[in-house]
DNA sequence: ACATTCTTTCCTGTTT
DNA sequence: TAAACAGGAAAGAATG
């Protein structure tokens, strides 16, 4: 397929997605994230349902990761719309291990057992059509490279590496390496201006440590804990200095937060749904990295799992992740640590003195406590 | 439209 | 000396 025909196909659907013509216009310019739209699929089954899974539109795949989205409660905002603009074939020949990887582990594995099912109800269509020639199978490489650049960074290899192109599809995950900040790193472009260039490589590596700035100041602090060895990775400079030396003193508090130059940051606000997606509070971010310690890539660390104290290992580093999740590349830890610090009063967090980068969980947060996780 | 909450940003000063 | 900490001030963003 020529690649303007397949532009073409990604702009129609996302045509579908903005009937405005505003939006069409932005869909053309930029990519919109799955955050910035709202599934109208009411948890109710759509026309998806009655179709064979490798007979799907895009806007038959989006409706279904919309149905399935609205029912198992999912933040709609960690998802990455140029995951969800694949047509059905594309879907079909998708692994249960890149699903996760594109969606999470849950609604990844709820997606393919989904998927798994529906198939079923056509497989005798299923073996005919899921063993794809050479021609097929490069075609659909380069679909799902036009598709999913991110996914495709220098020493990741080829995407359908993780595609099956056999009848029968491994239902097998034991060892499959999902990051738990996939989500995160997937929303990134060799164009975005995240400070980070090498982070969706680093992640995908699956390194403890890999994720670690090398200017961080904990690096190189006696403090730190030699378990986590430290692979350095890039993090452009300028995203970290507060400001130019030679600036003139501004004014105290919060400066107006710079637009895009066409403006399009404002419109996509706009269009943001009206109610925040739980757990999207820097306390519960943080929690959620320290009890999924399969997950967290040695960002963090808990110093006494009963009385909920931790410590951050790669501060800059959780920054970073925390200003992602806000759409905020300019997020450091001295500003998220300040963030931290309003919690002490509301008694979310209690004060640790005199240990650096340590913080404890305060009887008003939730969901962190052995008897809460079960672990 | 306005109030509230939860940050985010910047700052000065202090402690480690 | 640098990094981290402390907390005031003010503004942004989302929500009620």
């Amino acid at each position: 397929m020529a690649s303007s025909e397949l532009s073409l196909i990604l702009n129609n659907a996302n045509a579908n997605l903005y009937p405005e013509p505003q939006a069409s216009l932005l869909s053309m310019c930029r990519p919109p994230h799955l955050s910035e739209i709202t599934f109208n699929s009411n948890s109710t089954l759509g026309s998806w349902d009655q179709v064979n899974p490798q007979m799907w539109s895009r806007q038959n795949v989006l409706e279904w990761i919309g149905f399935h989205v609205e029912e198992s409660r999912f933040d709609a905002g960690l998802l990455n719309l140029n995951y969800c603009t694949m047509d059905g074939l594309t879907l079909c020949a998708t692994s249960k291990e890149a699903l996760m990887s594109m969606f999470g582990p849950e609604l990844g594995n709820l997606l393919h057992h989904s998927l798994e099912s529906l198939k079923a109800r056509y497989v005798n269509d299923l073996s005919e059509n899921t063993v794809l020639s050479e021609s097929e199978f490069e075609l659909l490489d380069n679909i799902l490279q036009n598709s999913f650049p991110s996914m495709h960074g220098p020493g990741l290899g080829p995407l359908l590496e993780t595609v099956v192109v056999q009848s029968t599809i491994p239902t097998d995950n034991s060892d499959a390496k999902y990051s738990y900040f996939d989500e995160y790193t997937s929303q990134l472009t060799p164009e975005s201006d995240h400070g980070y260039d090498s982070l969706t490589e680093s992640f995908q590596s699956s390194h403890a440590g890999s994720f670690l700035n090398p200017s961080s100041p904990e690096s190189n602090s006696s403090d730190s804990d030699p378990e986590y060895s430290e692979t350095p990775y890039s993090i452009s400079s300028k995203n970290f200095s507060k400001q130019e030396p030679e600036k003139t003193k501004r004014g105290r508090g919060r400066p107006p937060k710079l637009r895009d130059s066409d403006g399009f940051d404002h419109f996509i606000q706009s269009k943001k749904s009206k109610h925040a997606p739980r757990g999207t509070h820097l306390w519960e971010f943080i929690r959620d990295i320290l009890i999924h310690p399969e997950q967290n890539q040695g960002l963090m660390k808990w110093e006494d799992r009963r009385d909920g104290v931790f410590k951050f290992l790669k501060s800059e580093a959780v920054a970073q992740l925390w200003g992602q999740k806000k759409k905020n590349s300019s997020m450091t830890y001295e500003k998220l640590s300040r963030a931290m610090r309003y919690y002490y009063k509301r008694e979310i967090l209690e004060r640790v003195d005199g240990r650096r980068l340590v913080y404890k969980f305060g009887k008003n947060s939730t969901g962190w406590r052995i008897e809460e996780t079960g672990y």
